[in-house]
DNA sequence: CTGTTAGCGCTTTCAC
DNA sequence: GTGAAAGCGCTAACAG
């Protein structure tokens, strides 16, 4: 009932391996032998069985793309500009590479498991996008699983975490968070803030310690001591961003400026500012991280520091494609650009 | 080199189909047996071939979620929820069915391409989010196509599009874009407003079509004729938003309401009529579609119809996994919601 | 509850 | 340039 290579075979009156030949492309045939068979695949309407394929030929053309959540603009940027590199001739029959997103939520168990899967999948690459768990086990148990991945022929790319121990031949695009978290607090501190709140990302992930250690190295080197009762952490969203503010502007009424891991979450801060009748910078400045798309567009627009999300993932999907090469010892780094717009201004701006 | 299944059964003392059946928990083993087996799996660091179970057991793990852009938040959102749903037990082994995002860019050969990619793995299902094409040509071939995949197994599931002709055994979870953007344009004339520019999304595609007819509906209702002139049509994002805006403008100066085919080309909007020094919703209102998490977070607030893509997506899943039983007819209308917020209010309201 | 036995549909040496 | 044949690694009857 299901037609298969065979058919198709039969049909051009030629062999199986002949009809694979021309399906792949990756062998001479002659052409009128080619004409026919695609003839014959057109009138059967022929598809080719891609597990025999993978099967056959040990290789699959998946390639999986973690990401803690695909409906964050952050991670979609990223996997639309991974996709955006997979495709075109150089694969299986057909040229075109899928991506496999899988959704970890952040959580290393989950990480765990669908490299598992990609792994059985026998994919051809696996790009792994965002902060990791700093956990030491969850760390190790990665680098180990990253490890048998890169032996099993699968390439393994990094984009937007730093190296994982253990696993040598993976490369990685890191994001510079910790010089980005720094310049933006530079940047707070010199208008003359002294007050300033500081809403982290989840605890034991990389890109919220290296965040928090830049804005630490600011505060220290503009000689402040960093007030722990002013540092929170939650989880990268809006609400996260909404109650911390509250609770800073609880436990000190004289805050004048607020630095939130990221975009989102500072969205949240001016949206608890503003229920609360504070104008944005005049009574408090706040400033966000990644410049997603929506930033530009808040009002003020966000004071935030701009990470290429798009270019590293574009870059990220040729490495994984062997179409670019490798950064020299396999780490790349990127970096931010403080991007200075209207939601940060001096302290006591008045409205 | 590699550990085969037949490596674990050596080494448990147990036949090979004793191991696919360990494996995938589908049958009947012994405790002791069980156990021995998992003991072996882990000695080896055994990991299953995918592409090998699927060949033999002719099915797959893989969803395939095609969308225009998964950088897109309305996408991400869908996508995100379709895979919260996907995974659990009923799959084969390990329980979890992996999504295979394929980003079309919105054009129909993309989406066919894609469709053929995800027949040749056997996807268990599929989900195509977002409008669809209007051309004739275009629609018979996906028609065609889906109908081929709904009869090799793959369970086919529309979210936010009308049904495809020719292809009968699809679910579509369609989204009320007429309806809602009706009762956008009646709020907006409610208010008061007689001038109205409406930047409708790309040509030829039926989300486009219906927001743009129930506009068209609220107009004629109010017993206005709809002036061609203020009707432009671009592709659904930002910078449509905004040089749309500007024509509007220079078309028609006195324009007192924007109505666009989204949130995100509504915020162009808003951006370029504060670039021009308008105040929203003084001298210009405007209104979006889709509530995007952002538009809430817009200075004004941006009034909408809000689409609960999130509920939408992941009933979508539920459908394509069997898990939820199909609607009547395989058909089912998720309507939206008025939200009425800021960025509204009466003509010549000044700043 | 467990083992035996056929394939699943394709790719790929190896000959010709 | 093309064909023949031997698997790739697993699952699913069918026995027992």
């Amino acid at each position: 009932m299901t037609v298969t290579l065979a058919d198709v075979a039969a049909r051009a009156q030629v062999s199986p391996a002949t009809v694979s030949r021309v399906l792949n492309g990756n062998y001479p045939v002659a052409a009128a032998t080619r004409e026919r068979v695609l003839r014959a695949v057109d009138e059967l309407d022929y598809v080719l069985n891609g597990p025999a394929s993978s099967l056959a030929a040990a290789t699959s053309d998946l390639v999986g793309i973690l990401v803690n959540d695909i409906a964050d603009p952050f991670f979609g940027i990223i996997a639309s500009a991974v996709q955006s590199e997979i495709g075109g001739p150089g694969g299986r029959a057909g040229g075109e590479r899928m991506a496999v997103v899988c959704n970890t939520g952040g959580s290393a168990e989950r990480e765990l498991t669908y490299l598992t899967l990609l792994q059985r999948q026998r994919a051809a690459a696996v790009v792994l996008t965002g902060g990791a768990s700093e956990d030491p086990e969850h760390a190790a148990a990665i680098g180990a699983k990253l490890r048998r991945l890169g032996d099993a022929g699968s390439r393994v790319v990094l984009c937007g975490r730093p190296p994982a121990d253990g696993a040598p031949d993976s490369v990685a695009l890191t994001f510079d968070n910790r010089g980005g978290g720094r310049r933006l607090t530079e940047h707070v501190l010199g208008l003359g803030h002294r007050r300033v709140g500081y809403i982290a990302g989840p605890v034991d992930r990389t890109t919220t310690r290296h965040r928090l250690e830049g804005h630490q190295d600011a505060l220290a080197a503009a000689g402040l001591a960093a007030d722990p009762r002013l540092t929170l952490h939650g989880p990268y969203d809006r609400r996260s961003g909404y109650d911390a503010t509250v609770e800073l502007l609880r436990r000190e009424p004289a805050l004048t400026a607020v630095v939130a891991a990221n975009d989102t979450v500072a969205l949240g801060a001016c949206a608890a500012l503003r229920d609360r009748g504070l104008s944005i910078p005049g009574d408090v400045s706040v400033a966000g991280f990644d410049d997603l798309p929506f930033s530009v567009d808040a009002v003020p627009a966000l004071t935030t520091v701009r990470l290429p999300l798009y270019e590293a993932g574009a870059r990220a999907g040729r490495i994984a494609m062997g179409r670019e090469e490798e950064p020299p010892g396999g780490i790349a780094t990127v970096h931010g650009e403080l991007m200075v717009r209207g939601s940060t201004g001096v302290p006591g701006g008045g409205s």
